[in-house]
Parts: structure tokens; sequence; C-alpha cells
RNA sequence: GCCCUCGUAGCUCAGCAGGAUAGAGCAUCGGAUUUCUAAUCCGAGGGUCGCAGGUUCGAACCCUGCCGAGGGCGCCA
């Protein structure tokens, strides 16, 4: 099995307290060993002797004597410690941490949990609108779900990253009204989707004044959605026009997707949907629209027909639902979306559910972003492009390359201060906890010192230099040939975190918490850069060298790695 | 009115579902490059974890109330 070190401990200290509590009932009670909170106290600890102590009406202290006394330590396990009021401290056996890690070198991909293995997860992100720009809005989404995106997929599951854009809402008619009357053509050509928002918000302007314009809108709306050819030519300029702008920002961010499916291909389900419902006796009448009734579950009703006869988004939501499950048979679905949407899943996930989805359905949602001056909007124009702010980030990261690495050619420092710019932008947001509500700030965004991904990418970088003077001053010396020690406290800080990784990313997906795995890399970078600093690698003696050098060459993978499950590349010269 | 979040150092944020002395970055101050990339490292100061109660061996974390911020609550997505 390739359980973490963290799930190994867990399992055994569990056995020992059965063993020790026979017919106890332990299952409300928290036995798993976690890090331990300073190192003082060995590497991991367990406090369940505390929680068990009343149950069985003994003292802490007693109970951790107990089962220290009685447990036979596992091969990684040195010595056990009972400290404060009952606190079961565990110290990992260093030799064995040693020829744990060589094991790990040499085969990298033995010690990667495989939860996921046959099993599939879509994860629904991104999902910009058509016809809209990308704005800094839509970096949440789109980084957060693509993190997930790669940790899952290193877990071994089969994941559909599914890009369901925003394609069959009713901007179209305000856009088609638009399109036929205020069009440049060659804006359109060289600006397209600045061209469609502006004829967009030029026709959602003169619609407020003028109600003709606004009803022939709403029909150019019904026509398009009844299949009329003429406006499904226009819509379709639409979506490939956007698509293609999409594409390049994607590109720039290094995402893909597996499926880009807007919600219009899931229009010739929706009648089946509302079958479904109605065969289930969900459907209810109210005020001329169609509705589910969700009291039992305290939510608000939920209209899956409008009164005028058009389905709405949780129609389609459903419709898109029922339509995956069939087709993928997906372990369970993760949406990533802002928290304004939480009311909205909450309720297509308790319809999903009475209409038999047994598929795990999870909205991960995250804080808003706003401005320093407000929540911006696209109407009133508070709103800062994607676009611009990747621009901006490359064109910060390039000065500073040009002053910290002059002798390096131009096309490599604008690839730099590419790899670190967009890094640092992705870097910004993943490292800190999804749910919090953001205000951007220029600086923020772009920080590019102290918790920072520039600050990983440089350790990387470092790490890259150092391999290669040692292969060039010591080309004939095998390092596989030399042990890893772990004889510095830097070494074992090191060893200990190099360890740890594979629950973290673990943790991470559980929790669906990219920021868990930048703060480990942080962590991870910090120490290394301690190491770094402090002791010679080059220059101490054979032996030590080559252990040093094997542990570098360790970090470096772990932070490469790390950082490809953030979407953040790694270059070897920064 | 009801529901969902958030409130931690001057600023920006972590804090591994209740554990030991609450941690980083920025900013401020003081040190470290004849030596492996100084985008670095070492050190210092800085805290009523919004406020008030409660739960228990133990609370930033759980419960209740209040204050402040954001969001949502029938024909938008």
């Amino acid at each position: 099995m390739k359980d973490t070190i963290e799930q190994q401990l867990s399992d055994w200290i569990k056995r020992v307290f059965t063993e020790v509590f026979p017919g106890e009932p332990m299952e409300g009670l928290h036995l798993d060993v976690v890090p331990t909170s300073n190192e003082k106290f060995g590497d991991y600890q367990c406090n369940a002797t505390m929680a068990l102590a009343k149950q069985v009406k003994k003292k802490p202290r007693d109970i951790a004597e107990t089962v220290v006394h009685h447990a036979t330590l596992p091969e990684n396990v040195e010595r056990l410690e009972i400290a404060g009021p009952g606190f079961i401290n565990i110290f990992l056996n260093t030799s064995w941490m040693s020829t744990s890690l060589e094991k790990n070198q040499q085969d990298p991909d033995s010690v990667v949990p495989q939860p996921g293995a046959r099993k599939t997860v879509i994860i629904d992100y991104s999902s910009p609108n058509i016809a809209k720009p990308m704005h800094i809005g839509h970096i949440r989404s789109t980084v957060i779900g693509n993190a997930l995106d790669r940790i899952y997929r290193y877990l071994g599951y089969t994941v559909i990253a599914d890009n369901h854009l925003g394609d069959w809402g009713t901007q179209f008619g305000l856009l088609i009204m638009g399109y036929r009357h205020f069009l440049n053509e060659t804006a359109l050509e060289e600006h397209p989707i600045e061209e469609l928002e502006r004829i967009y918000v030029k026709s959602y302007e003169k619609s407020k004044q003028d109600d003709a314009w606004l009803d022939q809108a709403r029909e150019e709306l019904v026509k398009l959605q009844q299949g009329d050819p003429t406006n499904k030519t226009v819509w379709e300029e639409f979506v490939q026009l956007s698509l293609g702008e999409f594409e390049h920002i994607y590109k720039r961010l290094s995402i893909s997707f597996d499926l880009v499916r807007g919600e219009s291909f899931y229009n010739e389900n929706l009648p089946e949907t509302m079958n479904q419902l109605k065969d289930l006796d969900l459907l209810k009448e109210s005020e001329g629209a169609q509705v589910v009734f969700l009291e039992e579950e305290k939510l608000p009703v939920c209209i899956v027909k409008k009164r005028d006869g058009g389905f709405n988004y949780a129609t389609t939501d459903l419709a898109t639902i029922t339509s995956r499950v069939k087709e993928f048979e997906p372990d369970r679905v993760i949406y990533v979306t802002d928290e304004r949407q939480q009311l909205h899943f909450n309720q297509i996930f308790t319809i999903a559910k009475k209409m038999g989805i047994k598929t795990k359905l999870v909205h991960i949602w995250f804080g808003l972003m706003q401005l320093p001056e407000g929540t911006f909007s696209t109407r009133e124009g508070h709103v800062i492009k994607l676009e611009r702010l990747l621009d901006e980030a490359e064109t910060r990261a390039l000065e500073i390359v040009q002053t910290t690495s002059p002798n390096m050619n131009a096309n490599q420092q604008k690839e730099v201060a590419r790899a670190v710019g967009i890094g640092a932008i992705k870097y910004a947001d993943l490292s800190q906890n999804p749910q919090s509500l953001v205000t951007f700030t220029w600086e923020k965004a772009l920080s590019l010192d102290g918790h920072s991904a520039p600050y990983l990418q440089y350790a990387y970088a470092r790490i890259a230099s150092i391999k290669d003077k040692y292969a060039e001053q010591f080309p004939a010396i095998h390092l596989d040939d030399y042990p890893i020690r772990l004889e510095d406290p830097l070494e074992r800080r090191l060893g200990i975190k190099l360890i740890r990784f594979q629950e973290t990313v673990h943790r991470a997906a559980k929790h669906y918490r990219p920021n868990f795995i930048a703060d480990y890399l942080y962590d991870l970078a910090q120490t290394y850069s301690a190491f770094y600093q402090n002791v010679p690698f080059l220059k101490a003696k054979k032996g030590v060298r080559e252990s040093r050098i094997r542990l570098c060459t360790m970090v470096g993978f772990v932070l490469g790695q790390g950082l490809d499950l953030l979407g953040i590349e790694t270059p070897k010269r920064i």
C-alpha cells in the first residue's frame, strides 16, 4: 500500500489502542496521529488519551503509560515519549528516514498515494461568459480549479476538466440586437471581445429606456433558443470569437480542459429533465411558473421553468448533472465558483439527490474579489481585464530579471519573467484560504518577494545550479553509491519535511485546499534556504557532500512537483 | 426579516476540523557575501485571535448573543 507515513502511524496507534482497551467503543474519538506543533515534541503526536480519559475513567497520563508500555514499535519509529497532560510524542527513526528517502529518490512514483485509482472526477471550473472579457474576477475559479484538477490527477483520479461556458443566457437577445445595429466590423476583427462587449453595453443601455427594444431582444433570444438559423449563425460567431480569446489566456496560464461544453450543450436534455421532475412528483405550479419546493430541507423554492416558458440556470444545471452522470459515471463532480452560488448549488444538489443521483456533488466556493473602491461590475466599467493583469505581472518580473540577471540573454530573460510573473499571480491566490474575501491590489497580486512564487522558484533554481556545479566538478561520482545522511539538525529537519509531502497533497485534496500545498512548499523552501546558507555542500567532505547533493535533489524534485500541482513553472535559472 | 461566510501583529494573510509558548510575509530596526545565485540568510521589536458569555482537562477553532464587513434569499447566471 502507498499509505502516507501519517496514515501508517495512525493505523498503528489505533491498533494499539484497541488492544489496550478491548471492547471499548472508539468510533467517536480522534485517534489519528498528527504532526507535532513543535519539533522538540518529536515528529508526530497522538492526542487521544485525553479524550479517552473520561470514557474509561482513568488519568490521561496513565493511559499514555499503558499504551506506550504495550506498544510494539514499527520499524519507522525510534521511540515514544509522554509529555504534558498525556500527549504521546512519536520520534521517527532517523536511519529509517534516510533509507526511506533513498527509496523515494529511486522510485518517486512508489510513494504517491493513489486513492483515485479507477475513480473519475469531473471538475467544473473557470466557466467564463461568452462575449464578455475575462477579468480578475475569473482568476480564482480558473486558478483554484486548475490546481484541484492537477492535484486530483496526481492522486490517480481520472479527471475531466470541464469548462462550462456561459453561452446560453439572456444576454444573447441584447447581443444580437447590438450586433445588428451597432456593429463595427473592423473593430470586431481587431478586438473581437471588446467590440462584443461594447455592443452589448450599448444595447443594454438602450433597453433600459426603450421597451420595444427590450421586447425585440427577448424575441430574438426565444428565436435563438428555438433554433432559428439566422440567429444561430450569429450566436456561433460570438462563441467562436470568445473561445479564441479565452484560449489565448488559458495558454498563457498553461491551462487546458478536457471538455469545453457550454450550457447550450445540455439544451436538448431540458425537456427530459422536466419530465423526470414531473414523474417524481416534484414539480409544482406557483405563480405561473414550474417550481420545486424544498421546504423539508429548509431551502427556498427553486424555479425550473419560468412563467414565459423559458428554462433557467437551475434547469440547465440539473440537466448537466444527469448528462454528466450518464456519460462519465463520475465518483464525484466538483464545482468551483464564487460564494454567490452557494444557495443555488445547495438547491440543485438537493433536487439531484431526490432525482436519485448518487454521485457526490461538491461545491467549492471562494470569496468574491473586490476592488478597493468597491465591488466591480462590467457595466460600470470597474473591471481589470485578466489579460492586462498578466501583462503587468510579466512586465514587473522582467524589470527584476534584467537587474538581477543582466548576463542572461534577452529571450531567456523574457521567458523567466513570464514564468515568474504568471507564477506570482497564481501563487497569490493559491496561498490563501479560498474562502476569504479578497480585495484586489496590484501590489498583492504581483508580489515578487517574501511569501510568493518567486521565492520558491529561486530556491528551485539554486538547486538546479548546484546540481550542475556538482556534476561539473565530480563527473565520475555516482550519487546513489552514497547514503543520505540526516546527521545535522538542518538535514533531519529537511528530511522530515520531504517525507511529509505526500500527506500534504492528500490533505489538500481531501479538503479542496491548494493553499495547504503552497504553505508546505514555502516551509520546505525556507528550511532549505537556511540549510543552503548555513552548511557547505560542494566543499563538504566526501560522503557528506554526496548526501547533501542528494538532499538538494530531493528538495528540488518536491518543489518542482509541488509547484506543478499549483500550475506554477520552475525554470532552471532565474 | 431569514440564511451563508469573514473578523488573528501597523498592513496582507497562514493556522492541518479542540491540543503544548498563536505563526509567516510586508513595513521598521540591527547584523551576515575573499566561498555553492543576496530574488538569500541570522536576529529584534510588534497580539485582549472583533466584543461578551458558555461548553471542557484544554478554545483563534465548538455553542449563544452582540458589533463590523461581504454575499444570497421566485422568474439573472
